[in-house]
DNA sequence: ACGTGATGGTTTATACTTGAAATAAATACT
DNA sequence: AGTATTTATTTCAAGTATAAACCATCACGT
């Protein structure tokens, strides 16, 4: 008689196909991480060796910058994708050296507007530039002609994952 | 006359064309990051929920699983892209919980072997198992046939970082 | 033997990160 | 009005991360 496999197949898809597929998987988060985790840690270093900043509040001062108005507070960890508790001391300590204000609506007194300073702009721009620099130099060694199918591809893969996650 | 950009080009290209592959260097990186920050926090979110497991716990784990003999400490921190200091505690955790062993090397005193218990190899056999369904789970709706290209691309991408690391 | 320097790990200080609990203010519902 | 629920934010405990300082051991040249 035919040998039942362990784990029945969940797709039409054989369990040859499905073994090749979950390595294909694997293989492409360890890339992505690898890829993420490599410019991500060069980037950090020299964020810190030339600005004496960190990446997080280099990220925080990024969104505020194309809002000249302000943000509400609570918009910045689902822009950035961190926790809300997470932010909290960043922003204190952004407030702190004046990069930033941080200031209660008058309509809502739970809601605060995170507002850059004149200052905080000033910085930004100077690290923003260093920054566009930097990506420009890690990359320079890949084919501008194929950045924005990758950017597709990646765009495509978040989509498959936010839907991946809405669903269940 | 000509007018003279305040940026002379670093390259044959136009400023024009520079701008834009800086915009697109750009939105890669963005898109990168946000696709892994959107795997690994559901990834890690699975892991608590489901095993009360951290992924650095689980990363030690499956580098260590392909090492029957065990591993030189030192070379954990290459593997996984981390710092020295921070794997100590986790060893640490990881030893305790009896997952892992840490044996001094006979030949050299300074030098740490560790090696996976029976029980952490069992215990990581039943996590990885569920962390390749979460992932084939969450990449499902990006079709197969495009997996190993993008893989492919990112090779390249990383590729080109390292090198671009290397040089000066 | 004996410095001298290189190497493997740990420790320490600081910062980021999360999830969960707590606080406080607004809104909805009797 | 008065209670309950929701929403915005902070606080807290635990864990992760780095860089830099440190300690032990090894390797080598004298």
């Amino acid at each position: 008689m035919a040998l039942a496999k362990e784990s029945p197949p969940v797709s039409p898809r054989s369990g040859v196909d499905q073994e090749a597929e979950y390595r294909a998987q694997t293989r492409l988060w360890l890339r992505l991480l690898a890829c993420t985790t490599l410019i991500e840690g060069e980037l950090r270093r020299r964020f810190r060796e030339e600005f004496d900043f960190t990446m997080p509040r280099f990220d925080v001062l990024a969104q505020l910058d194309r809002e000249p108005s302000g943000l509400v507070l609570g918009e910045l960890p689902k822009r950035l994708m961190v926790s809300a508790g997470n932010l909290t001391p960043i922003v204190d300590r952004l407030v702190e050296d004046g990069f930033i204000t941080r200031t209660p609506s008058n309509l809502d007194r739970r809601v605060q507007i995170v507002c850059m300073t004149v200052e905080g702009r000033k910085a930004f721009r100077r690290m923003a530039k260093s920054h566009g620099s930097w990506l420009a130099e890690l990359l320079a060694g890949f084919p501008a002609d194929r950045l924005d199918a990758l950017t597709g591809e990646l765009d495509a893969l978040k989509g498959a994952v936010k839907d991946a996650m809405q669903k269940p």
